[in-house]
DNA sequence: GACCTTAGCGGCTGC
DNA sequence: GCAGCCGTTAAGGTC
């Protein structure tokens, strides 16, 4: 590990050139500015903030505020260190698509390299491939006679989430996590169409299914002839005991699965 | 500032509390597994991973890879670290949507924290809008009839990028930066047949605009009747001299506006 | 590799 | 606050 509080430039183009040979993770505390080119220009005045090139290459500059990078090179980068002056430029590049990113830094507070190798794995569940799923296994949710064929089905124009019958008609049925708007009701509209056409019958329904839905949705929906059926996702606002009971069991049915 | 190399869980517990409560930044590489749970459910098993705390106490867990953040809390959690016999638990929450990430810390390599604040603003040209301002100002791209009426049409008739005429007709145009897939064509079709209802007309000729569109895309664009133009986005491909010019020019032209 | 989708999307703008 | 939508979207899956 390398590590340095307000170091000279100098000697922070070391350990930042280290590390990125090494495949090291880096971090640094500074005041900078940055530039970008590529799929857009950008230029982001000079200002304290953190810089983090991880051991894939990719580098992450951070504000002090929010979750994401204000500015960021995608994994595979080339990056380069060199003091003109009294500036240090890292310049990152990237090819396909050609990008480039660079760096001017003043001032360091801490700059640190140390080797880094992220192991473990994570879970996720509550997704909305588990609610269609639950769908599936709990059809009434539906309607009575719904009885689901087929989850998750690829076709061409996309594929739809839970597809099924009820008496002599076919039920595509497109879910939401969340409150539904209007693209969710053109995205249901697109797969009964096609499954109409594909199959060259009338007796297609379709329902969108989600926790709620936005007034101008809801419209669109009905006047084109389809329902909303109000299901709630596999995790909204379930409490803490709950909560652990279905992790346990999910961990537990994967694991036996596996 | 405070900062320790491989310190005692109870040195990083004082030094993650007096970060948080200063508002400082809080950088610390480790061994940890990680639970969230909220939106959805996630476990993250232990391993070496970087975890960033923000002024605005939003907190990032990174891996070894990727731009984004493997797990992470949205700005104005509470934070709260406890030693537990061999491990430091750092809990933190948020209402709204009640939310919750529980770090489990065994190991620290290095941890500190600094008082951070960024200034300096981020200017992006080429973005979607600037592509349509591009369309409004060089509308033979489009046809040799066209001319724009309005730019970013927000409100009235949803938001249509670029709307004009071509003789009789209006047309309404779909921009798109990357290429065009089928959310865009539904996007279109979207807003002419408002655009046809609100105004109770029937000669809207709608136009897609994109580098590039997919196959399906294509398709489905002209089953409905509505076509497809080549239009390259302002920033593909260009080479360095081009960018800088166009980058010196944007920002003089701010600059002398404001 | 093309294509389509989701995402604990985030973030912005307009109402 | 909701609603709609872009993003240097990213990441993942199927054909």
């Amino acid at each position: 590990m390398m590590l340095r509080v307000t170091p000279e430039l100098n000697e922070v183009k070391d350990i930042v050139s280290v590390g990125v040979r090494n495949k090291w993770l880096v971090v640094l505390v500074g005041v900078f500015g940055v530039n970008y080119k590529g799929r857009a220009i950008s230029e982001l005045s000079c200002g304290e903030r953190l810089l983090i090139i991880k051991p894939d290459g990719c580098v992450l500059i951070h504000n002090s505020e929010g979750v994401n990078p204000i500015n960021w090179m995608r994994e595979g980068s080339s990056i380069n260190a060199k003091l003109d002056e009294e500036v240090l430029n890292i310049k990152v590049l990237n090819i396909n698509p050609r990008e480039e990113l660079v760096l001017r830094i003043q001032k360091v507070s801490v700059v640190f390299t140390n080797g880094f190798s992220s192991v473990g794995e994570l879970r996720v569940i509550g997704s909305e491939a588990d609610m269609a799923r639950k769908i599936y296994e709990n059809p009434s949710v539906i309607s009575k006679n719904f009885k689901p064929v087929s989850l998750e089905e690829q076709t061409k124009y996309g594929f739809i989430d839970v597809l099924g019958c009820e008496g002599e008609d076919y039920v595509v049925v497109e879910c939401k996590r969340y409150r539904a708007g209007l693209s969710g009701v053109q995205q249901l509209r697109r797969y009964v169409e096609k499954f109409k056409k594909a199959r060259g019958i009338n007796n297609v329904k379709g329902v969108l299914a989600a926790p709620s839905i936005t007034k101008n949705a809801f419209k669109m929906l009905t006047d084109w002839g389809f329902s909303y059926k109000r299901v709630e996702p596999p995790m909204h606002l379930i409490g803490e005991k709950t909560v652990q009971e279905k992790l346990s069991k999910f961990l537990h049915e994967n694991e036996t699965k596996n």
